[in-house]
RNA sequence: GGAGGAAUGGCAGAGUGGUUGAAUGCACCGGUCUUGAAAACCGACGUACCGCAAGGUACCGGGGGUUCGAAUCCCUCUUCCUCCGCCA
C-alpha cells in the first residue's frame, strides 16, 4: 500500500511511474488525497469534542470530591450533549478511513525510474543476456515430460488420481532429486547469511493482505472456507509477515530469511501447450529468500540477491538470462523486479525460475514494519526472491543434460542425490 | 473435547472506576566520577495520528457495552499456561 504522503508530495513522480504500468492514476490519486483531507478534518473535529469531554470529566470528578453536586450534574448534561455529537462524527470518520484504505489498496506500487515502460513480457529488458552457446542436445532432444516417464521422475496421472491435474507426483529418483535441490538451495542460502525458517503453509487474511496478495490475487489462492485461511502461493507471504508490526533497531538490519515451502496456485484460466509437464502446476516446491533492509541500502541488497541467485544457477550449470521486467509485466506490489529464466533445450524456450523484487515500502506500510533512526521511525524496505523454484529447474536439468548415457547431474548435486547421473527405469 | 488461570511499556512486574501513558526493578541512551572500565549517583527513556506551534486524541491481547469518567466493571472473541481425556 502506497503512503498518502508520497501521493501528496511526489504526485508527478507517482503518476509518471504508474504510467509505465499503462495506468492513468491521476483521478485515483486525487481521490485518495481528498479522502485524506476529509479524514483529517473529521478527526480534528472529533478530537476537539473528546478533549472537551475529557476535561469536563476531570472537573466533574473534582466537584464530586468537594461535594458540589449541582455543579457536577450541570456539567454532566454538557458531556451528554457532546457524546451525542461525537457519535455520528466518529462513524463518519471510520467510514472515511475505510474508504481511504480501499482506494489506496487499488493503487499498485510505483515502478522505480529504471523500470522500462511496457504492457507485456515483450517489453521486458534483457538485463543480463546469456553468455555463450546454448546447449543443443540434438534433433532428437526430448521434452522433460517424456524424459520423466523414461527416468521415473514424476507422474502426472497419479496426481490426477489423488487430486487433479497440475499436481505432479514425484517418484523414486525424481523425488530424491527434488529433495536434493531443496537441501542444496537451503544450504547455499544459509551460507550466504539467510536464516532458515519453516513457516506455516496456510495463512490468515491479515497476513495475505499485508504482503499484497489480497486484494490483488484473490482468485489465485486456494481458500479454506471452513477456517477462513489461504494456502500460500509463495513463502514470501508467511516469511515477510513474521516481522509484521515490528519496530527494529537499526543494527539488526538487514534481516535475511530463507525458507522452503510448497506453493499453491490455482492458475485459473491458464491452459495450452505452454503448460505441459512441469511448466505450470498447481503445487510446486520453492525455496525463497527475503530481506528487510534500510531504504538507502535496498537496491544494493536487490543486486546482492540477483548475484546470489545467479550463483545458484551457475553452480547448477544451467544456461540462464536475467530480465528487468517492464511496468506492465511487474507484480502489483513490486517497484522493480528481475526475472531469471533458464533455457529449456527441448522446448527451445526460456523458462522463468526466479523473480527477485524490491517492494520498497509498499509492503512494510501495510505490515507496519519499521526501524529506529536518528530522526525517529521509518518504514523498512522489503525484498524477496526465489532461490529457487524447483519444477522448471528440474525440467531444464532433464532436457539440457540428457545424453545417451543418461541424465548427467551437475557436480554440486552429486552428494545430495547420491549419484552422478540418472538412469532409465524402463 | 472438559475444568481452571492469565494477557499491562524492550523484559520483569505493580495497579480493580477519577489529573495513570501507566509505580518499581532491569535493559538501553546521555552525563558526573575514573588514566580507562566497572560500581555508584544524576537525567532522559513507548507508538500512531491531528496541529506552524502551544497542545490535543487514541492505544494496558482484539471487538463491543456500562459510566460524566474505564488498564480497572460487564459481554464477546483470540491467544497462552495448568490439570484431565483423546490423538500423531
Amino acid at each position: 500500500m502506497l503512503q498518502v504522503t508520497t501521493l501528496r508530495n511526489e504526485r508527478e513522480r507517482v503518476l509518471e511511474g504508474l504510467r509505465k504500468r499503462g495506468l492513468d492514476a491521476a483521478a485515483d490519486v486525487d481521490r485518495v488525497v481528498e479522502l485524506d483531507d476529509r479524514r483529517k478534518e473529521l478527526q480534528s473535529r472529533t478530537e476537539d469534542l473528546l478533549a472537551e469531554r475529557n476535561s469536563l470529566s476531570r472537573e466533574i470528578g473534582d466537584l464530586f470530591k468537594s461535594g458540589r453536586k449541582e455543579e457536577a450534574t450541570a456539567k454532566r448534561e454538557r458531556v451528554n450533549e457532546i457524546k451525542e455529537a461525537t457519535g455520528p462524527l466518529e462513524e463518519q470518520l471510520d467510514a472515511t478511513v475505510r474508504e481511504l484504505e480501499e482506494a489506496l489498496l487499488q493503487l499498485p506500487n510505483v515502478p522505480d525510474h529504471r523500470v522500462p515502460a511496457g504492457a507485456t513480457a515483450e517489453d521486458n529488458e534483457v538485463y543480463r543476456p546469456h553468455a555463450g552457446e546454448l546447449p543443443k542436445p540434438g534433433a532428437e532432444a526430448r521434452p522433460h515430460w517424456e524424459l520423466a516417464d523414461t527416468y521415473g521422475i514424476f507422474d502426472l496421472e497419479l496426481g490426477v488420481r489423488t487430486t487433479g491435474s497440475g499436481f505432479p507426483v514425484f517418484t523414486g529418483q525424481g523425488a530424491r532429486l527434488q529433495r536434493a535441490l531443496v537441501n542444496f538451495f537451503l544450504d547455499r542460502n544459509t551460507a550466504a547469511g539467510y536464516t532458515e525458517y519453516a513457516p506455516p503453509l496456510l495463512v490468515n487474511e491479515d497476513t495475505a493482505r499485508a504482503t499484497g496478495q489480497l486484494p490483488d490475487k484473490e482468485g489465485q489462492m486456494y481458500y479454506v472456507q471452513a477456517d477462513d485461511l489461504y494456502l500460500i502461493p509463495t513463502a514470501e507471504v508467511p516469511l515477510t509477515n513474521l516481522y509484521r508490526g515490528e519496530l527494529l533497531d537499526a543494527d539488526a538490519l538487514p534481516v535475511k530469511l530463507t525458507g522452503y515451502t510448497p506453493c499453491f496456485r490455482r492458475e485459473a484460466g491458464s491452459y495450452g501447450a505452454h503448460v505441459r509437464g512441469l511448466n505450470r502446476v498447481h503445487q510446486f516446491d520453492k525455496v525463497e529468500i527475503v530481506q528487510l533492509a534500510r531504504p538507502e541500502e535496498s537496491y544494493a541488497k536487490l543486486d546482492e540477491m540477483v548475484d546470489h541467485v545467479a550463483g545458484l544457477l551457475e553452480e547448477l550449470g544451467l544456461p540462464y538470462r536475467v530480465l528487468r521486467l517492464c511496468g506492465g509485466d511487474m507484480g502489483f506490489t513490486s517497484a522493480m523486479t528481475y526475472d531469471f529464466e533458464v533455457w529449456s533445450a527441448a522446448q527451445e524456450r526460456w523458462l522463468e525460475v526466479s523473480s527477485v523484487s524490491n517492494f520498497e515500502t509498499y509492503q512494510s506500510n501495510r505490515l507496519k514494519l519499521r526501524y529506529r533512526t536518528d530522526r525517529g521511525t521509518e518504514l523498512l524496505h522489503t525484498l524477496n526472491g526465489s532461490a529457487l523454484a524447483l519444477p522448471r529447474i528440474i525440467a531444464a536439468l532433464l532436457e539440457n543434460n540428457q545424453t545417451e548415457d543418461g541424465i548427467l547431474l551437475p557436480e554440486k548435486l552429486h552428494g545430495y542425490v547420491g549419484k552422478e547421473r540418472l538412469l532409465p527405469v524402463r
